[in-house]
RNA sequence: GCGCCUGUAGCUCAGCUGGAUAGAGCAACUGCCUUCUAAGCAGUGGGUCAGGAGUUCGAAUCUCUUCAGGCGCGCCA
């Protein structure tokens, strides 16, 4: 109805003096025909006049009223009505006000899903966590947000391809293989390195290899106690030394630690309903001993392409012109690339792919990053339009109304996996979703956990499963499964009009959410929702009402299960039968 | 110092492509379970939308500025 609303709007003001085609277009953009915020406003409203009217200085209020009483004489309408400063209000005949129970009755779960990014491909990268170690509750933020926004741009038609990149070359690996193998051996010469991995997983690493592969490694004490100091220093000696001496030893080692990290990672992700299409491997884009490896490519084309130069023995990237402070180093004057160079390479080969849209989904700490990246792929002479960088900030974690300390390194965590068996994964989703992402969120596990109207989670879960059984009596009561269609024009109970209205606005939600890139705006939705639906199963006694209209509150119940069920599926949420 | 984000009720937050009296929940107080799930509902009180200036018919929303907080500024990844 919107559209024919706004259709006859239009057809209205191009018949006005001084408004031509080019105007109308602006107008069209900048003006809203929405659903209104509230019943006594009627059910549609614009605000167009107001807008008109301050551009072409006219009086806003004659211009409402005139085009009120245009619209109304139409006969569309039931009723329309200048009101305010110059809002248009219109209300619906009652047919077309209760079309929306009959689409979602016939749509169903499809119901709110659109074509508005009808065959956009899209790519969607998140977590992409360090394969050093498990999964923890900052990553499960970027996991919930990603996959539900995968979820959510599905539902407006894009076609979705999510992407974990792996980064499985690099010095945090050679620190991983260094700590399980400098763990095997803590107790032959009890010394640990400063700088290494320290969480229980390594010891278990270690443990697991040693059980497969029998193998002996010794090292020479008089190398551990000539070590330097300083951490940073002291780790890579140790690195280099293992590498020289045990080769073979630290293949094994490194592969098996990856693998077994990667299977755990992936597990965990499992266990949070995220499944990823992609697994990309930092390694795959080769390395700069071969001129034909992605990495080598993606440089070259830089230096062809005049962007990037050689200076004190480095190869550096101009990066000025999109705005970043100082130019960055692909290659270091050793030769070996920096990891910001796997990245312009990786990027390359997203773009290569041909994605309209490239989303990437980073921590905020990342935040100086963007440039850069984007500066790349100018440089590489594509469009930086194409990726969309969102940032997703820090978690911190409450329980026991207390912070929780995190820190990787020293691997005393609460890992990704506790919080979901703690709390169960689609209480975890959704507490992580009630936020928008690119702000800090504080997680209290305990209200998670608590039964209070506090808790969103259970109150749009309660609403859902109050329905739920509803509709188990009503059918056991009518003995009769499917709920037949019936004449909406002639219902005159007006108890359930304010739900209907709300439910009305579900569509209006997704694309909003899916073009905004905010999937917290379902949760609002949802919690409004299940207020107006509480609000009216207390006041009515749903299966003692009258038979002529049991059947259709019934049927708004069920729809307001339906879109209480749908929205939970875009946030990869299962909605709850019994509570 | 530079860049990004934030500042709305005592607390946790919605609302921000400008629109109708600024909304929820918690906490405080008062009612509602012999009937479909009380993890619920109804009501009362609570606000200089951090401060200031500007843009205009209209600003929590846009611009500038001040203050306060968080994060980032490696030839680390």
């Amino acid at each position: 109805m919107i559209e024919i609303l706004n259709a006859e709007i239009l057809g209205f003001l191009s018949n006005l003096e001084d408004v031509d085609e080019e105007y109308l277009k602006i107008i069209d953009k900048k003006s809203t025909t929405s659903i209104t915020d509230d019943l006594k406003n009627g059910h549609l409203t614009s605000n167009i006049c107001m807008i008109v009217a301050s551009q072409l200085k006219l009086n806003p209020k004659k211009l409402s009223s005139d085009l009120a009483n245009k619209l109304d004489s139409l006969g569309i309408f039931k009723k329309v009505e200048s009101a305010g400063p110059g809002f248009i209000n219109v209300t619906l005949k009652r047919e077309d006000f209760l079309s929306t129970l009959r689409i979602i009755n016939q749509q169903k779960e499809k119901f709110g899903e659109s074509i508005l990014n009808s065959n956009q491909k899209v790519q969607i990268e998140f977590v992409s966590a360090n394969p050093t170690g498990p999964l923890h509750v900052g990553h499960g933020r970027g996991a919930a947000y990603g996959d539900a926004l995968a979820r959510i741009l599905s539902a407006t038609g894009s076609n979705v391809e999510k992407e974990y990149y792996v980064n499985d070359a690099g010095r945090q690996i050679d620190i991983l293989t260094a700590s399980v193998i400098m763990k095997m051996h803590e107790s032959d010469n009890s010394f640990f390195p400063q700088n290494a991995y320290k969480g229980k997983y390594i010891e278990d690493l270690g443990k697991k290899i040693e059980e497969k592969d029998n193998f002996n490694l010794i090292i020479d004490k008089s190398i551990l106690d000539n070590l330097p100091k300083d951490p940073e220093k002291e780790i890579d000696e140790i690195i280099s030394y293992l590498k020289n001496h045990y080769q073979a030893n630290w293949k094994t080692v490194k592969d098996f630690s990856l693998k077994s990290i990667i299977k755990d990672i992936k597990n965990d992700l499992r266990n949070f309903n995220v499944e990823f299409n992609n697994w990309f491997y930092e390694s795959s884009l080769g390395s700069l001993d071969d001129s034909k490896s992605e990495i080598s490519v993606s440089i070259n084309r830089l230096e062809e392409n005049k962007q990037a130069y050689k200076k004190d023995g480095a190869i550096w990237l101009n990066t000025e012109d999109s705005g970043d402070d100082k130019h960055r180093v692909l290659v270091r004057d050793d030769g070996r690339a920096t990891y910001f160079a796997s990245d312009v390479a990786y990027h390359k080969n997203k773009i290569d792919r041909g994605f309209d849209e490239i989303i990437n989904i980073w921590g905020a700490d990342h935040h100086g990053y963007i440039k850069r990246i984007e500066s790349s792929i100018e440089g590489l002479g594509s469009k930086k339009e194409k990726l969309i960088v969102k940032l997703v900030q820090f978690a911190n974690l409450y329980k026991d109304g207390s912070k929780v300390k995190m820190s990787t390194r020293s691997g005393e965590f609460y890992s990704l996996n506790d919080l979901i068996e703690d709390i169960g994964s689609d209480a975890a989703r959704f507490y992580y979703l009630s936020k928008q992402a690119d702000q800090h969120l504080d997680f209290d596990i305990d209200l998670a956990k608590s039964d209070s109207k506090e808790n969103i989670f259970y109150y749009i879960q309660y609403a859902h499963a109050r329905i739920f059984s509803l509709e188990e009596k009503y059918k056991g009561l009518k003995s009769s499964k499917n709920i037949k269609k019936f004449n909406l024009s002639n219902i005159d109970y007006i108890k359930c009009d304010k739900l209907i209205h709300e439910i009305s606005k579900y569509p209006g939600i997704v694309i909003k959410s899916a073009l905004t890139y905010q999937p917290h705006l379902i949760i609002f939705y949802l919690r409004d929702l299940s207020q107006i639906f509480h609000s009216y199963y207390n006041d009515n006694h749903i299966l003692s009402e009258e038979k002529d209209n049991q059947e259709f509150i019934i049927n708004c119940m069920s729809s307001v299960r339906q879109i209480i069920s749908n929205g939970l599926n875009l946030l990869g949420i299962t909605p709850m039968q019994k509570m």
